[in-house]
Formats: structure tokens, C-alpha cells, sequence
RNA sequence: GGACAAGUGGGUGAGCGGCUGAAACCACAUCCCUGCUAAGGAUGCGUACGGGUAACUGUACCGAGAGUUCGAAUCUCUCCUUGUCCA
């Protein structure tokens, strides 16, 4: 959620910056006309309230001394209407205002590129060198079914498009692969936690997929669940409507979890392979520090994925998403790409994205700074999604016989 | 799945329909006293939103929602959660 106080005090460089998002003006200058409409409407129910409260005060003691109430009772009874008349419209007011607020994204951070689209991104770095091949690199579908380690038809079978099947050696690498990036992360100081899959409508408004993005997620019919579009949900969700104490930040967790997808916009991308599929697996960062700490996190977790990239020898190369490739929630991503030589680019593997308060003023995550409760900052990112890491091994690794060698530091995750 | 019971502030736990935003205790914070490994005393101590430079003040919140009433933590209903017993 946007600061509503910081949208009434500084109008303009909150709605300009709003603008880069592409959030129309109109609509945030209804938002700050209905936060003021709103106010109004509060301070006319609370006095009309106040002398409803005051009344009914003397009406114990007009009892207690047994004088007669009827007048009290006529006056006591003219003004209840006017409450109820007053809570109604503020109750409005509210409803409409949080409906409004709640679709608008977080404001991006100055350091955000324009652009439109991925196209537009900026790289930041490049990390390692893509290896050279004396032979035509094949992409990862031919080499997935050429060793049969994933069988797409199967998938399909069971389900529908864009769900897979892995067998052997391919189902021990997304095992081997899953063991060690929690280890990893935990050596970098994440606490590894276990969350449920399904969560409720609250948790995704706090995180930012609720309200808008509801027809990518899957709901379940029997009552209002979703599957987790990504762990950043229950993880963040945690501290959900809590008070941290400060010596208890900053929280760093590193979860597994399933994640599902309906890839509604994405009809027709990616239809091949295990790149873009409804269920995947991924390794997920998440952290809650307090305000000032925020981007020291945020290096972090950067770090965190690009070296176990890097300890898997596979070529990759970190951007800075532009203000059109940028998450709702994000306040500035960098995204890693690892390179992928049978498709002879570099594909998204990470996300990692500072979404300042925003989530937490959704989640209504605070932490007690000295006297005053403030909002801490949240952040979250992948390390790393599994099903495309793998795709990166097979291509990376591959022989000229299509065969596929074992990075070195997941041999003993393998008793190899 | 069925029966019963319970859900109060960081914790334990009182609470008659008005004097309860909520006793008491613990924890915590500040101060005082003492000078020895521990104790005593004083005060303070929920959250959100609004008004005020401030002291302060208004409204709401006692699992959630709805209702009865001039007035609800307290009565009624629905739901959720937890516990116990039965299947």
C-alpha cells in the first residue's frame, strides 16, 4: 500500500514518480480527494458518537438518581440516527478508498530505469564467462528427453500444458539442487523455514498479489484458498499484524516451497521445456529489517543467489529492472540471468526486490523503534527457482553426445 | 464426523449491562535507595486513526462478524480457533 500520509503532504512528487509506474494522475488525484472525503466523514461520526457516548453516560446517572429520562431518552434517540447515518457514509468512504489504494503499486525508487519492457533493463554486471562450444549447444527440452530426465507428455497427462514430470537423474538434481541452495542460504544466515502452500485472501493483499492479480493465481473451490504463487507469501505473511522488537531484526528466512502459476498473460511464451511452467520449484529469500538497513539486505540477498550461480560454475549476469518490467510491489529489482547457451541468451533465474514498506504497510508488519512503532521494510527474492536452474545445467554442462555433466558442488548431494 | 468447554493487554488472570481501555500478579522501562551477587520503594507501560506547538484530547478495538439496548468485554445469533471427551 502507498503512504497516504506522504501522497497528502508531497502530492507532486509522489504522483510523478507514481507516473513513471504509469498510475494514472486523475486517479491519484481522486485518491487524495476521498482520503480528504474521508477524514471528514471520521471527524463527523466521532462527534456525533462522542455526544452519543456523552449521553448515554448521563443516563446511567439520571437512573442512579431516578430523575425522569424521557427527554434524555427523545434526544438520546434523535441522535442515534444521525450516528448511523454518519457511519454509513464513512464506512463508504473507507471501502472505496481502500479499493482504490490497494491497486495502486509501490512508488519506484529514483534508481529505477524508464523503460517498457524487459528490453529496457540495465545491466548491471556480468558475472563469469560463458563457455565456448566446438559444437552447436542443443537446448534443454532435446537434452532433458535425450537422458530422459523430464518427460513433458507425461506431464500433460496428469495434468495439463505446462506441467512436467522428472525422472532419475533429473528428479535427484531438483532434489540435490533444493538441499543445496537451502543449505547455502542457511550458511549465509537465513533460518529455513517449512510453510503451508495454501494461504488466504489477507495474505495475498499483504504481499501485493491480492487485490489485482487474482486470475494468475489457482483458488481452490471448497473456500477461499489459494496455491502460493511464490514462498515470498507465507514467508512475509508470517509476521503478519505483528509488533517486532528491534533486537529481533532483521529476520532473514530462506524457504522451499512448490509454487503455482496460471501464467495468464503468458499464452504462447515459452511453451517448450520446463521454463515456464504452473508448478515449479523454488528456493525463496525473504527478509524484514528495520528502514535503515534495507539496501545493506538487499546487497545481500543479491550476493546470495549470484554465488551459488557462481558456485555452480553457470555464466550469469545481474539487471536492473526498468519502471515497465517492475513488479506491483517492487520498489527497485535486480533480477539475475543466467546465460543459456541453447537458446544463445541470458534468461531470468533470480528476482530480488526491496519493496521497502509497502508490503509491510499491507501486512501491517511494524517493529517498536524506541517508543514508536514503525514499519519495517520487507524483501524477498528467489535463490533460486529449481525447474530453470536445471534447464541452465543441461545447457551449460552439456557434451557433443548430448550427455550432461554433474557441477561439481552438488556431487555430494548425490553420494557422488 | 458427534458432544461439551474456552477464547480478555507481552505473559498469567479478574471482570455485576453504565463507576472498565479494562483489577491483580509477572515481565519490561525509568528513577530512588542500598553496596553486594540479591533485595526494597516510586512511577510508567496496548494498538489504530483524527484534533492540538504541547500538556492533552476524541473515536474504535476484550477471537471475527452481525444483533438487542440510550449504553455491551459482560446478553443473543453466526463463524473461526483451541482444549477435552466420544466415534
Amino acid at each position: 500500500m502507498i503512504d497516504l500520509k506522504l501522497l497528502q503532504k508531497d502530492f507532486e512528487t509522489m504522483s510523478k514518480k507514481l507516473q513513471r509506474k504509469g498510475v494514472d494522475a486523475t486517479l491519484l488525484e481522486q485518491l487524495k480527494v476521498k482520503n480528504e472525503t474521508l477524514k471528514l466523514a471520521k471527524t463527523a461520526f466521532e462527534t456525533l458518537q462522542a455526544a452519543q457516548n456523552a449521553m448515554s453516560k448521563e443516563f446511567g446517572i439520571y437512573k442512579r438518581e431516578g430523575k425522569d429520562i424521557s427527554e434524555l431518552k427523545a434526544r438520546v434517540d434523535a441522535n442515534k440516527i444521525k450516528v448511523a447515518e454518519a457511519i454509513e457514509v464513512q464506512r463508504e468512504a473507507q471501502e472505496e478508498l481502500e479499493k482504490m489504494a490497494m491497486a495502486i503499486p509501490n512508488v519506484p525508487d529514483d534508481s529505477v530505469p524508464d523503460g517498457a519492457d524487459e528490453a529496457d533493463n540495465v545491466e548491471l554486471k556480468k558475472v563469469l564467462t560463458p563457455r565456448e562450444f566446438s559444437f552447436t549447444p542443443k537446448e534443454h527440452w532435446e537434452l532433458a528427453e535425450k537422458n530422459g530426465w523430464i518427460d513433458f507428455e507425461r506431464g500433460v497427462k496428469l495434468a495439463t500444458s505446462r506441467f512436467s514430470v522428472s525422472f532419475g537423474m533429473g528428479a535427484r538434481l531438483e532434489r540435490a539442487l533444493i538441499n543445496f541452495m537451502l543449505d547455502f542460504n542457511r550458511e549465509r544466515g537465513f533460518e529455513e523455514v517449512s510453510v503451508p502452500a495454501l494461504v488466504n485472501r489477507t495474505a495475498l493483499e499483504g504481499t501485493g498479489q491480492l487485490p489485482k492479480f487474482e486470475e494468475d493465481l489457482y483458488k481452490m473451490e471448497s473456500q477461499e484458498l489459494f496455491l502460493i504463487p511464490t514462498a515470498e507469501v507465507p514467508v512475509t505473511n508470517l509476521y503478519q499484524d505483528e509488533i517486532l522488537s528491534a533486537d529481533e531484526l532483521p529476520k532473514r528466512m530462506t524457504a522451499y516451497t512448490s509454487c503455482f502459476r496460471k501464467e495468464a498473460g503468458a499464452a504462447g511464451r515459452d511453451t517448450r521445456g520446463m521454463i515456464r511452467q504452473h508448478q515449479f520449484h523454488k528456493v525463496e529469500l525473504v527478509a524484514i529489517t528495520t528502514p535503515d538497513t534495507s539496501e545493506i539486505m538487499f546487497e545481500q540477498m543479491v550476493n546470495c543467489a549470484s554465488d551459488i550461480l557462481t558456485a555452480l560454475e553457470l555464466p550469469h549476469r545481474l539487471v536492473n529492472l526498468c519502471t515497465g518490467d517492475l513488479g506491483f510491489s517492487a520498489a527497485h529489482t535486480t533480477d539475475i540471468e543466467v546465460w543459456l547457451p541453447g537458446q544463445n541468451q541470458y534468461r531470468e533465474i533470480s528476482s530480488i526486490s526491496n519493496t521497502r514498506a509497502f508490503q509491510a504497510r499491507r501486512a501491517k508488519i511494524r517493529y517498536k523503534n524506541g517508543k514508536k512503532n514503525e514499519m519495517v521494510h520487507t524483501l524477498n527474492g528467489s535463490s533460486l527457482a529449481v525447474g530453470r536452474t536445471l534447464v541452465a545445467i543441461m545447457e551449460n554442462y552439456q557434451n557433443e553426445d548430448g550427455s550432461i555433466d554433474i557441477p561439481q558442488v552438488l556431487k555430494p548431494y548425490l553420494g557422488m
